[in-house]
Parts: C-alpha cells; sequence; structure tokens
DNA sequence: GCTATATACTGAAACGTTACAGATTGTCAC
DNA sequence: GTGACAATCTGTAACGTTTCAGTATATAGC
C-alpha cells in the first residue's frame, strides 16, 4: 500500500462526514471526476455519472458549504434586512416564512440582517457587500431614491425590494398596489355616504407614502368627496400618539366621517381614539384599513379591510432574488400585488 | 524580484478584500505572524501585534468566514429553529429582534430554519448537525420529553430552548414562569368574585401546558374555585374554532365566569365567542390573558393582561446559546422570567 | 566560549471544493 | 501502422484560514 492509497483509506474510515475524497476512494475514481459526476458535466460517462451519484445518495454525500464558498464565492445565502424598529410585526414573520418557503428546496440558507434606528440604513447593506455575506438581498422599506438600491446596483450584487424605487433605475421589486387600495378604499367610504376622508398614511419617506396619497387624492376627486388633513402621525408612530392625534382630530367640528389607515395596529389606534372621543364607529364614521392577518374584524365587526399577504410578498421577493442570481433580466423579475375588494365583516355561519 | 514576492505584491495590487497576505505583505510580515497578532497570542512582540492591528483596522481587514470555517470547523452561525404554523406572530418578530440584539457586536450570523407541520420537527435539527452549519442552536415549541434537546445532547452542539424539558437533562433554557402566570390569573379572577374559571391552555404536547395547568388548578383550589373544562381547543386552535367552542360554552348553563388565556390571538376568538353568545366582558364573565405586545387593551378595555416579553427571551437564549459555545457549564445558563401583575386598563391621560 | 532556553517569527500543510491543464484510452481515416 | 481526434478520466493548484513543526536571534548560565 503506498503513501496515497493509505490516506484515501484513513480517509475513507473516519467517522466524519462524507466528502468528495470519501466518494472518490469508495467509487475508485479521482476527486475531479466525482466533483463533475455530480455536476452533471458533460464530459462524464454516463454510467459513471449514475453511479457516483448512486453512492452519493447512498452515503448521504453534502457538499460542505465552507468549501464551495471559499473555492467560488458563492455563499448560498439570502440575506433578509430588516429594521428593528419600524417593520410591522406580522411582516416579519410572514415574510421569513414566504421567503423560506421558496428556498426550501434550493441550497439556500436565510440569514436575518438587523439594524436599528440610529443606524444608517446603508450600513447593513456595506457590511453584507464587503463582506460577501450573501448572494442575494432582500431589503424593505424602499424609498423613491433608495441609496442602498443604487449601492447594491454599482456594486453588482442582486437583489429585490419590498416596495418599488423611483429613480429610473432596474431591479427586481415586489409592491402591494396601495394607488389601488387607497382609492378603491375612497370609494368605498363614497358608496357608504361618506364625505370627510382622513388618511392615516405610511411615513413620507418610504415610496408608497406617495402612492398611497396619490389613489387616495384621485379617488377623492373622482367621487367629490374631499380631504381632512391627518398628516401630523404616519402609521410608524407610536399606538399612543396616533391614538391621541385621532382623538382630537374627531373633537374638531370638522372631522372625518371616514377614515383610511395602511396599517392594522395603526387602526387599532384609530378606533380608540375615535372612541375616546366618544363617536362611534359604524354610526359616526367608517374606517378601512389594510391588515395583514384576520384579525380587524374580531376587534370591531364594523371595520372595512383589505387584505395584503406578506407571505406572498416573501415567496415573490426570493423568487425574484434567486432568478437575478440565476441570471435573469432584473427587468422581467418585477410583480404588483393587486387588492382584493374592501371586505365587510359577514356573521360566521 | 524573486518569485515568492512577485506573488505578494501581485496579491496587494489586487483590487479584492484584504486577507491575511494582504496585510502580511503590508507589514512585511509572514502570514502566520499576522494570523496571530490579530488574534493575541502570547508569543507575538507587544510592538509587532499593535502594528498588525493598527493596519488591519486601517485597511477594514474582516477575516474571510469561508476560510475560518473551512480550516476550524466553526461557523459562527446561530440557528434559530421555526415551526412554520404555529408559532405565535410576534415571537418570530421579536424573538428575532432579541437575539439579533446580542449578537450584533460578536461575529455571529442568524440564519432561520423553518419546518412545516408535515415534518418532524427532528427534521432541521438533524439537517443543522450534520451539514454542521451552526454552531448553536435555538428552537422553541419545547416538550417534556423533546427528542431534539436529547438528539443535540448527544451530538455535543450547543442549544437552548425557549420553554423547559423534563428529562432529567441538563441543558440551557429560558422560560416564562407559566405556573405563576395561571395562578396570578386565577387569583386575580377570584379577587374579582370570579368562581368558575376556564382555561385556554397551550397544546398539550408543550411542556408549559402541564406548568399552566398545575398554576392553574393550585390556585384554583387555593381561592376555592371551580374549573369549567374547555380542553377541547388549545391555542394552536384557529381563531374560528376556538370562537365557536367558546360560544358554545358561554350557551351552556353552566358557563364560566372567568377565563384564563395563554395566548392573545386566541383571547380575541374568546372574545368574540362571548360576544356571540350574548353576554357582556367584564359584566357577565373577565377574562386574563398573556400578550406579547400591548395590543388587547386597545381591543377591549375590559381585558385583563399579563405581559410576556419575547425580545427579552430572544436575548436570554441567544445569550444561552453563546455561553454554551463559549464553554460555559449548561447548567448555568437557564433562566426563568417571571410575571409582572395582572394588568387593568388604566385611561390613558 | 559553549550550551541551554526563551522570544519572536516563519513556511508548509490541511480543511473541501472547483478550474486548469494535462493524461490515457479507443476509434477512425488513410 | 500512423496520426488525429474525441471521450473520459486525473493531479495539481488555489481560495483564506489556523496549526504544526520548526528556524533564527538574543539572553542567560556556568
Amino acid at each position: 500500500m503506498n503513501r496515497h492509497q493509505k490516506e484515501k483509506a484513513d480517509e475513507a474510515s473516519g467517522p466524519g462526514r462524507p466528502t468528495l475524497k470519501t466518494l472518490a476512494f469508495m467509487t475508485g475514481l479521482g476527486v475531479t471526476t466525482v466533483s463533475r459526476a455530480l455536476k452533471d458535466a458533460p464530459e462524464i460517462g454516463a454510467e459513471t455519472r449514475r453511479r457516483v451519484q448512486l453512492v452519493a445518495k447512498q452515503i448521504g454525500y453534502r457538499p460542505n458549504r465552507a468549501g464551495v464558498r471559499l473555492r467560488t464565492g458563492k455563499t448560498n445565502v439570502i440575506s433578509l434586512v430588516l429594521n428593528t424598529e419600524h417593520e410591522i410585526m406580522s411582516f416579519v414573520s410572514d415574510i421569513i416564512y414566504g421567503v423560506s418557503e421558496v428556498i426550501a428546496d434550493t441550497p439556500y440558507h436565510l440569514i436575518v440582517t438587523p439594524y436599528s434606528r440610529s443606524q444608517d440604513p446603508l450600513d447593513p447593506i456595506r457590511y453584507l457587500v464587503e463582506t460577501g455575506s450573501a448572494d442575494g438581498v432582500i431589503i424593505s422599506r424602499t424609498q423613491p431614491n433608495d441609496p442602498r438600491a443604487r449601492y447594491m446596483l454599482e456594486r453588482g450584487i442582486p437583489f429585490a425590494t419590498h416596495g418599488r424605487t423611483d429613480m429610473g433605475l432596474i431591479h427586481p421589486y415586489h409592491d402591494f398596489d396601495n394607488y389601488a387600495f387607497a382609492a378603491e378604499a375612497v370609494r368605498h367610504l363614497a358608496g357608504l355616504g361618506r364625505r370627510r376622508l382622513a388618511l392615516l398614511a405610511p411615513p413620507v419617506e418610504l415610496t408608497y407614502h406617495g402612492h398611497t396619497l396619490a389613489g387616495f387624492a384621485d379617488a377623492l376627486s373622482e367621487v367629490g368627496a374631499s380631504e381632512i388633513p391627518f398628516n401630523t402621525v404616519s402609521i410608524d408612530h407610536s399606538i399612543e400618539q396616533i391614538r391621541m392625534r385621532t382623538a382630537q382630530l374627531m373633537r374638531r367640528e370638522s372631522r372625518p366621517d371616514g377614515f383610511i389607515s395602511s396599517a392594522a395596529a395603526a387602526t387599532l389606534a384609530i378606533v380608540a381614539g375615535i372612541e375616546d372621543a366618544g363617536l362611534k364607529l359604524g354610526r359616526d364614521v367608517d374606517v378601512v384599513s389594510k391588515q395583514s392577518s384576520e384579525l380587524l374584524h374580531l376587534f370591531r365587526s364594523e371595520l372595512l379591510v383589505v387584505n395584503e399577504n406578506f407571505r406572498l410578498a416573501g415567496a415573490e421577493l426570493a423568487r425574484s432574488v434567486l432568478g437575478w442570481i440565476g441570471g435573469a433580466a432584473p427587468g422581467t423579475l418585477q410583480s404588483l400585488s393587486e387588492p382584493g375588494e374592501v371586505q365587510a365583516y359577514r356573521r360566521p355561519a
């Protein structure tokens, strides 16, 4: 037994997980051949290929991620970048599950990269890109002129945004049609005879703030209703602040008779504020709200809701990033989710 | 210039991120010396050490994760294993932020490893251990005799559980004192004159089901109240099912005058069921519920709440796992979080 | 002046993978 | 029989890191 064979035997008898070397020893082939056979390279004989793949499956071979990553630079990691203060709670949970669903039968792992209020949102992105920690990135809280998207485009790292940008640059995104949501909400309220509508919008810096406002404004003039300004707070404000501002607004003579809310948690605060002012939901005022889980109707059956599916969003975003990594054109990886109808509560059977 | 120096120069002039080789070239030292200088090894001269560390900081050197991982087997990854169907929504979000908070200034990354209803809960754990994908694991939905904990103990991989086991084996955990919660809730309801109490418990298979039931039972006999059985549903059941069962129960002659609920979402369903039966919260029945975010009081001001802080749990769990990885004794990494008092709603100023 | 010993540093090897540049066959044309 | 060529396989090097086994120099002991 020469030195070479001894080494191979040592390796194969070791208790650790199998490597290409183990497979090479077992099949009697070279490491290179095994490597190529496993990835269906054309210059490997059909029988050899089948044999190697069979043995690999039998002994449960799994490529070592560190080896692949070191050699090729491919991390097989998707990073989801989240704000630790301002993400909607169900957004975090659902988008993670949506992404997971899609990457489940791929070699990808999902890492969560959080950043806090105090940090520059660009920080985590720079970290990821500079350390080459991920093959693809998903970001939320997208802005019209988003430095993160710009940065990643410059650096050529695949990403997808939840929400659109408006910089004339092309990249994958998934978005909910908030223009349509706001417009539909206005029309629905108008249909109920409401004429003086207030909007609790997303924070100004995010792109969908603009979409929401546009849908709101266009539909207002379409139905001939008017806006009661309510822009001292956004859905990013605390429950207490929204509640207080709502109560203040509702005590004024020129109070709204309809609300549109872009987030479910904020809607709870609006309703509390309305009731603080001694008014009654459904009688004095109607509220249309987006929600991502079916809870608002339990809260107050008078609420009118439109559902936004974050799990779907996560799945779409993951598909987009994987698509881009796989070489698809970024422009073909954009999707917009249309809102369903405004739903009133229906008593269960 | 000999072959060796040429290589070094090539490397140093390259556009990629700096490696140990880059640092070695810049400082005129060997790669080995640089490596040891960066980790404060004792056999490196004090001045050399400072010099290397200075240069490393200046050019923003960051160790290549794949290199470290391949050489040492250390992944610098913590995996959070989550069920995609039954985790409480805010649990996912908060625990991720709690973990992130703790690992923020460490080299650790957080990967989320989900598993679905159909899967054996052991599957994702096996995958992580077999592929060596993480240095530490955090699991939730802990059972008294938990095969996952047993498996990881056998394999010697550090982990922490959210909730305790009861197998006579020692491992890090963080738990909320659900015995105390249930007991306090009973006492509070008794203090309000409620004598016939129903408990919406966690699913039977989880350890804290037992804790909750024990606290409930002990306090019942302590205050001389009686139990109205309500064990056809658990907090894992759907909102609709809980609502229906609650309504059924409340229409019976022997209906409870007090509820204790182990989860906020389930509480919404209980309240809906109570109201479906034509009864009124605070008058006909009182409800004490755990919650992880301050929303229940907005929902119905009559609700009585006890807060459970999942963000804290995430932080504790992360600290435990890191501690175990760092060599601390598993038995010293266990913590129990005591519930605060039962809180009634106080009108804001 | 010599050996022993501590101090400060270094090259080579290895972790598991893939890419490059061959090497060995067999087949076919002529 | 020879050269060309395709088909199939192989060894070596490299990715960036740490560990092992040194090497060189200075200091101390006597």
